[in-house]
DNA sequence: CAAACCGGCGCAATCGTTTGCACATAAATA
DNA sequence: TATTTATGTGCAAACGATTGCGCCGGTTTG
C-alpha cells in the first residue's frame, strides 16, 4: 500500500527521456513531437500521475490559495459572503484558507501571521470590530501580498475594498417609514467609528433633510451590539421626551433584541413602535415580530466581487507596478426589502 | 520596495558559514556552538527572516493544513462546528482549507480533488446528504490521507468518525412528551439512509417500548428537508386517523416550517399540537413558536474532537501501520434542552 | 554545395530547507 | 605521545517541477 506517488522523473525514466521533456509534454508545449507527447500523456494517465502541487507552489512562488479573515462565521452575513468567495475561488482553481477573528484584534493579527507564513497569494479581510491598529495590514503591503477588504473596511488610505453603500438603503428605509406616517424616527446604531455606522447616520440625515424634517441628533444612539447594550439603548430611546414611533436598528439580530426589550415594556410591536433593520435575514420570516423592512446588503455578491477583484490583482501583479496608485473601490447599492408579515 | 525575502542561504553568506549551520542554529540544534547560534539568531531577527513554508512543505512532504468539507456553512450547526475545528487547528499550528458541498455529491468530489491536489495532510468531512457513492473517500485511503468524518457519517466500514448519539437525546425527548401527557407522538424524520435519521427512529422506538406504549410505524415519516416536503409531511401526519398531539421533528429549521404549516391549518401551537426538535439553535428564542424542547448536539465540541482525532492520526502516522485495524469512533451524548418559552 | 534554419529533445540550474555523513580541531584519556 | 571522544561545521543530496539555453540531425534556401 505504500505506493510512492509517481513523479515526472519516474515517467521520464520509464520512457527513457528527460524530465524536462515530460514536463513540456504534459503542458502540451509546442516544441515536443506528437509521438512523445502521446506516449507521455498515456503513461501519465496509466500511472495516475498528479503533479505535486507543493513542488509547484515552491518553484513558482505562488500557492493558488487566498486567505479569508472574517469576524464570525455564525453570522449569516459572513457565511453567505464566504459562499460567494468560495464559489468564485474554486471556479478559478484557487483554494480558500479560512480564519475567524471573533472580533478580537489579537486573533486577527495571529491569523494573518499564519496566513502570511503559509504564503497565501492574497487576502480577503473583513476586519474585527475592535481593531484600531492597522500595522498588520501595512506589513502585508511590504510583503507584496494584496489585500481586498470587504464589508468592514478599515480607516486607511490606499486600500482596495468592496462594500455596500448603506446610505441609499437607509434613505429608502426612512422614506418608507415617513410614508407610513412616522415623524419621530430613532436610530439604534453600531460603534461610532465603524464606517457602517457612519453611513447609516449619513443616510438618516440626508433622508430627513430631503423630507424637510428636523434632524434631532438625540434620536441617534450608538452602542456596541451586545444584548445588554442594545436593551439599554432601546430603553434610552423609548424614554425620550420626543419618543420615536419607529426605530431603525443596526441589523436583524439587534432588531430581535430591541423587539424583545420593547415587549418587556408591554409595547405593541408595529402599533406602539415599529422597527426597520438591516441584513434581510431569512430567519426574520420565522420570528414573532420581524422588522417591517430590512436593508439587503448582498453578502454573497460582495464576497464574489471581492474575490474577483483580488484575482484581478493577482493576475496583473506586474502591471500593478505602474498604476500603483490606483485602488479598487467597489460599491454595491443596498436595497430596502419590505417584509410580508407572516404573523398578521 | 521589491525586497527579496531573506533566506537561510542569505544569512549563511553574510555570516560566512554554511546554510546547514544556519538551519540548525535556528532550530536550536544541540550540535551548534552557542556563539554561532547567537550570531545567527541575531541576524535572523534583524533581517526579519521567516522560513519559507512552501519550501518546507515541499521538503517535508507535509503542509500543516487540514481540509474541511461540509455541506453548508449557513447552517448554524456547521458554522459552530467549524469554529471548533478552526480553534483547535490554529492552536496546533495547522491551517484550515475550507469547502462547501452545498449537499451536492459532484461538488463534494471536486472539493476533495482540489484538496488532495493541494496536499492537505488530512481531511474532516461531513458528507453531502445526497452522496451515495463513496469512491472518492476510498481513493483518499490509497493516498494515505486520513479522514475523520463528523456528524454526517457515510455508511462505510473502517472509518474514523466523531458523532453525537441521538438515541439518548431522542429518548429524553419522548420521555419529556410522555410526561407532559402525550400518547400519540409523531416523528418527522430526515432521509431514510442517513445515520442521523436512523438513530432518531431507534431512540423513538426504544423510548416507546420502555414506556410500554405501542409503537406505530405510520407515525414516523421520512422526507428530504425542503420546505415543500416538510409541509407535505406535516400535513400527512396531521391527517392521520390516529392524529399525533406532538411531533418530534428533524431539527429546528424544519420545526420552523412544520410550525408554519400547522398554523396555516389554524392549529394552536402548544395546545392542539406540540413540537420538539433538534439542534437547540439560538434563533429559536426569538421565534414566535419555538419548539418546546430541542436536542443539543454540541457542534463546537464535535468539531473540536474531530480535529483532535485527526491531529492524533497525523502525529502517529507510523504507529498507525501496526494498529491499522483500529478506528476511532467517538460518540458524544446528545442532551435535551427544554426551552423557556418567551412568548407565553 | 555550403549556409541558414528549424523541429525535437536533453542538460543543468533553480527554488529554500533539511539532514546524514564526513571532517576538522581541540580536549580528554590511556 | 598516541588514541579516543567530544564538539562544532561544512558538503552534498534530496524533495519535484520548470525553463533558458544549447545541441543534434535533417530540411530548406541562396
Amino acid at each position: 500500500m505504500e505506493n510512492k506517488l509517481p513523479t515526472i522523473t519516474e515517467i521520464a525514466k520509464r520512457l527513457n527521456i528527460s524530465a524536462s521533456t515530460v514536463s513540456r509534454a504534459l503542458h502540451n508545449h509546442s516544441s515536443i513531437g506528437l509521438r512523445t507527447k502521446m506516449r507521455v500523456q498515456q503513461l501519465a494517465k496509466e500511472l495516475n500521475y498528479e503533479p505535486n502541487q507543493t513542488a509547484i507552489f515552491f518553484q513558482q512562488r505562488k500557492t493558488f490559495t487566498i486567505g479569508v479573515v472574517l469576524p464570525e462565521l455564525s453570522e449569516a452575513f459572513f457565511s453567505a459572503a464566504i459562499s460567494g468567495i468560495e464559489d468564485c475561488a474554486y471556479k478559478n482553481k484557487y483554494s480558500v484558507l479560512m480564519g475567524q477573528s471573533h472580533d478580537i484584534e489579537e486573533k486577527e493579527k495571529q491569523i494573518i501571521e499564519t496566513m502570511k507564513s503559509h504564503r497565501v497569494d492574497g487576502l480577503l479581510v473583513s476586519i474585527a470590530s475592535k481593531t484600531n491598529n492597522y500595522d498588520h495590514f501595512e506589513t502585508l503591503k511590504r510583503y507584496n501580498i494584496p489585500v481586498v477588504f470587504f464589508d468592514r473596511i478599515p480607516n486607511m488610505a490606499n486600500i482596495h475594498y468592496v462594500a455596500c453603500n448603506l446610505i441609499s438603503g437607509t434613505i429608502q428605509a426612512i422614506n418608507f417609514l415617513i410614508k407610513k406616517g412616522h415623524r419621530v424616527i430613532g436610530m439604534l446604531n453600531g460603534p461610532e467609528k465603524l464606517a457602517a455606522s457612519i453611513e447609516r447616520e449619513e443616510g438618516y440625515i440626508q433622508a430627513m433633510k430631503k423630507n424637510r424634517l428636523k434632524f434631532d441628533p438625540t434620536l441617534i444612539i450608538n452602542c456596541d451590539l451586545s444584548t445588554e447594550k442594545v436593551y439599554a439603548a432601546t430603553e434610552h430611546l423609548l424614554k425620550l421626551k420626543r419618543k420615536p414611533t419607529a426605530i431603525v436598528v443596526f441589523n436583524d439580530y439587534v432588531a430581535l433584541d430591541a423587539v424583545q426589550y420593547a415587549r418587556t415594556q408591554k409595547l405593541r410591536i408595529n402599533k406602539d413602535i415599529c422597527f426597520v433593520s438591516y441584513a434581510n435575514l431569512p430567519i426574520s420570516h420565522y420570528t414573532a415580530f420581524p422588522p417591517m423592512a430590512s436593508v439587503e446588503q448582498f453578502p454573497y455578491l460582495q464576497g464574489q466581487k471581492a474575490t474577483e477583484t483580488l484575482l484581478e490583482l493577482l493576475n496583473n501583479k506586474d502591471s500593478r507596478q505602474e498604476g500603483a496608485n490606483t485602488y479598487y473601490k467597489i460599491i454595491l447599492e443596498s436595497q430596502l426589502v419590505v417584509q410580508e408579515n407572516n404573523f398578521p
